[in-house]
Formats: structure tokens, sequence, C-alpha cells
DNA sequence: CCGAATATACGACCATTTTCGTATGAAATT
DNA sequence: AATTTCATACGAAAATGGTCGTATATTCGG
């Protein structure tokens, strides 16, 4: 579909559909209340915002009853790869490597020696390709 | 310094960094013709930003002649890690891994067996810290 | 049955980003 | 010297994102 080549959630707008990626269905109020935890926002604007979800296909609703019910309409892992794709072009100059190297070479999140197996065993498979 | 907190550069200020993190000085003609292969958008649109970028402290400037100088002031490593971190907890629930494994189990931007070496050195390194 | 609570819809405001037209002055061309 | 070219500065429109107030309708508790 052409969606994918048009998926640019605002920053906002991927803390709702982080939310909706975890619970799956959800009103308006649960994502709001989750969204409170660490954000200050008046509900109106979470409606507002998944409202315009809604309008622009990022998310689904089942309004059959008064209150409605969401769930995101975009896969997770095709959105992570779709935003990855589009970071590694505009700043990695296409080079996914690039990007590993600074991921894996930081301080702030620093990789576990259980993590790095992991992407050695993930990497030992895309060699046998 | 405390501006590394605060490194959010637009996409149209990213496409700018890039040029100038290539050519390290350039004019804003320069820049221009730069963006104009892939983009459509006047000249006094890139004056516009690149004055702007300067105001904001994300480019310094030699104005000393009539065509000024331009160069990044933010380093290119630190704003990809910056941006990278955003990313990664935006979007992939604070794990780098994740990150990574998106970013080479993807198609678009195939990984070739040398990069593959590439970053299994690296992470070879890694453990042995 | 009535008031309080709760849901959606909608309009409007404000900040930021992106866009460009136009003014002005310097430099180069003829 | 006059004209064209090219550079910056600046103002302001257009687009976008985020915020919320208020109107209206439905449901629920007493």
């Amino acid at each position: 579909m052409a969606y994918t080549k048009t998926i640019k959630p605002t920053d906002s707008e991927l803390e709702i559909l982080q939310v909706l990626w975890t619970k799956g269905l959800a009103t308006v109020r649960e994502v709001h209340e989750e969204l409170s935890k660490t954000k200050d926002a008046g509900y109106t604007t979470t409606l507002k915002l998944m409202q315009i979800m809604h309008e622009k296909g990022l998310v689904k609703r089942d309004d059959s009853m008064r209150t409605h019910i969401y769930q995101a309409s975009v896969n997770k892992e095709k959105t992570q790869r779709h935003l990855l794709n589009r970071m590694i072009d505009n700043l990695f100059g296409g080079s996914p490597t690039q990007l590993v190297i600074q991921a894996l070479g930081d301080d702030h999140h620093k990789t576990s020696p259980e993590e790095i197996e992991k992407i050695q065993a993930l990497l030992d498979n895309l060699k046998k390709q």
C-alpha cells in the first residue's frame, strides 16, 4: 500500500501509537491516563490528537458505541523500520552500518553483554544468507 | 555544554547540516546548489533557514566579507547520537538492541558482508570492555 | 427524574517552521 | 558610468503541530 511511503507521525502521535501498540485496543481515556504518567496535557488535547490521527489513517476506531475504541492501524515494526530508514538517509548518508556503530558505541544506552550476544547471533544469521 | 541537551534540528536544518558537514565551509549559494539537486526551493528560503540556524547557534559564519561563509557549529557524531537516543527512547522503548535489529534486518538498505564484518569487529571490541 | 459526570465534536489560538517577495547595497560587466 | 548580477536583511504569509475552551449529547447515580 502507498501509505507506508508517507508515514511521518509527529512526536505526539508516536507517543499515542506506543500506547496503542502496547494495549492493542484502548479508549481515549485509557490512552490519556497512560500519557498522563509522563506528560502533562488536557484530556481534550489527547482526544483531538487521536481524532486527527484517525483522519490521517494512523489509527482505526470503533465508534459504534458512545465511547469509541481505538487501535493502531499502522504496524509497529513497519513504522519503526520506516522511520529508521528515513534517519539512515537523512542523517547517516544511507549507511545503516554508520547508524549501528553510533547506536552501539554510545554510553547513554549502554549495551549489555547479553544484548551483544543477541546481535552477534543475528549477524551470523545474516552472513549465511 | 548544555546545548547538547536541546539539539533538535528540523528536517530542513538537518539537510543543511549534512551539506555543511560534508563541505566543511560553504556559502549559502553552495549549500543551495547542493540542496537543489534533490529539493525544490528558492534561494532566499535557504538563506533564511541558514540565518535562523545562525541565530540558534547551529552554524557559525564569517561575515567579514560580502559573501558570508558558513560552517556547522554542532558536531556530526554528537548530533547523530543525540537524535538516535531520542529515537531509541521514543520508538524502541529504550532498547538500542531493538533498533539495531530493525536496522540490520531490513531489505531497503541491505547490509553487505563487509559491513557485517565491520560491525562484528566492533562488537568484539565492546565485549572486551 | 434530575443533576453530575463523561464522551465526542469543533473552533480557535499560539508557537514554530517553511516559504518567498522585496528592499537595499556591493560587485562585476560592458 | 550605467546596467546587470548577486549578496544579505527583513517582513510577512502559509502550513503545521499542539493546546485547550466550550457546546452538545449520553449515561449514571441518587
